[in-house]
DNA sequence: CGACATGTTGATCTCGTTCAACTTCCGTGG
DNA sequence: CCACGGAAGTTGAACGAGATCAACATGTCG
């Protein structure tokens, strides 16, 4: 889809400066390194530090490795989306993607040297590293004192402000998830299983229909909210 | 114990840069309220934005409460640390004091203003958000995918890290917990009493000792770190 | 020293897991 | 275009880690 320069100039039109000189844009190129991975190839990219990665299309997931054949997926990650790649240290983290997908990864610590000076591009990581972590937190409020059908509910809502398309006026929404029942439950801490009843118990609710593996309605927002284990006020 | 003056004295001194001329100190200091709490008192401190905190002294614990007084400790943070408390959304946030405890907030959006152009104070930012988002996913992991006393051995560690006193050559650790059981169950996604029976499994197995309410003694810190979860080369 | 919060221990229950069988979806090749 | 096969998803039954309910112990502060 997205050839080597094309992914370049899309993260340079989102995140460097309009501003920015072509040297300066040159020396970024410079140490982006493309990667394409195939739908559920995963890549490694530790070089010894943290990376930051921006996505240039498809949909990826950030796995935790823990212990023994333990996986957590920390996050997805979508089109357009900056974020961080931790160096191993002590929980293994990979790439995986979700459907064939384009990025750019760049070393964290040269791209931050080659940053220094330039409050425009810290202020954009800075946001995006601020939106990562209330995500991040979110998260954890979601593992921490959710039920599974709390979770769930907490994940459709998540994602469809990400990737939804609304239907009537933003009461309904329609979602195509890119990841499996597996990628779901890994990221919920619950297991295939569970996620897949509490999906047959929305169905049977009249929450939500689902068409083939990927395709979700949302049927009702607002019911979803009340469901889904957050402030009412925030409905 | 700080009073006023001191307390901005060490905020700059820990986050601003050491040229930065006293006029844009004082500009900062203007943005800042100083706030003193008493153990086990709370603060909103929602102005219509998110905040950010710098601890002076003392401890606290950033909340996340949930709809029905389910709470979820989201992060503890100590003295020099840098903290962001969210705006409320779909879920509420406060800070509580664990100890007495002196601290900075700034209203988020305006010291980002006040701080444009100035990029080692960007890059200072970058760098305690970065150290946040990875704490947050660590305990992502955790919540996940751990078990109860998987949790707590990897809370100990993660406190002997912070705010242990290395005792044997750091063989082991000894820790003066500021916070209650319950805030560790609210923390690790457990029941108090699940916390207190993990902790008499891990005296039973000479793991730790334990002195009033708040002494910990980690007797071997690479026991611990093999019983939480880890990956075991990170050991 | 005494009172009451905080913490511990025990018995029972429950939500989500585990193990297992079955069904549906979807890509592939005839 | 359809039929086949395997992977992904669903559903059921039994189990278990942690929650809940309840009683008791201990530490800390007035």
């Amino acid at each position: 889809m997205s050839d080597t320069t094309d992914i370049f100039q899309r993260f340079s039109r989102c995140l460097l400066p309009s501003d920015l000189s072509a040297e300066a844009r040159i020396e970024y190129a410079a140490l982006a390194r493309v990667h394409t991975l195939k739908a559920d190839c995963a890549s490694q990219l530790d070089d010894g530090g943290d990376s930051l990665v921006f996505v240039g299309d498809g949909a990826i997931k950030l796995v935790a490795h823990a212990s023994d054949e333990r996986e957590q997926v920390v996050a997805f990650y979508f089109a357009e989306d900056l974020l961080t790649v931790p160096a191993n240290g002590a929980h293994r983290y990979s790439l995986s993607a979700l459907r064939n997908t384009n990025f750019l990864a760049f070393p964290y610590g040269p791209f931050l040297e080659r940053s220094q000076g330039h409050s425009e591009i810290l202020e954009t990581l800075l946001n995006r590293h601020a939106l990562s972590l209330k995500r991040s937190r979110e998260k954890t409020i979601a593992l921490g004192r959710k039920t599974a059908s709390e979770r769930l509910a907490s994940f459709l809502l998540g994602m469809a402000e990400r990737i939804g398309t609304s239907a009537d006026a933003g009461a309904s929404m329609l979602l195509d998830l890119p990841m499996s029942r597996r990628d779901i439950a890994d990221s919920l801490g619950l297991t295939i299983e569970t996620v897949s009843r509490q999906f047959s118990l929305m169905r049977e609710r009249g929450l939500i229909e689902t068409q083939g593996r990927s395709g979700v309605l949302l049927s009702s927002m607002s019911a979803l909210k009340q469901r889904s284990g957050s402030l009412q006020s925030a409905a």
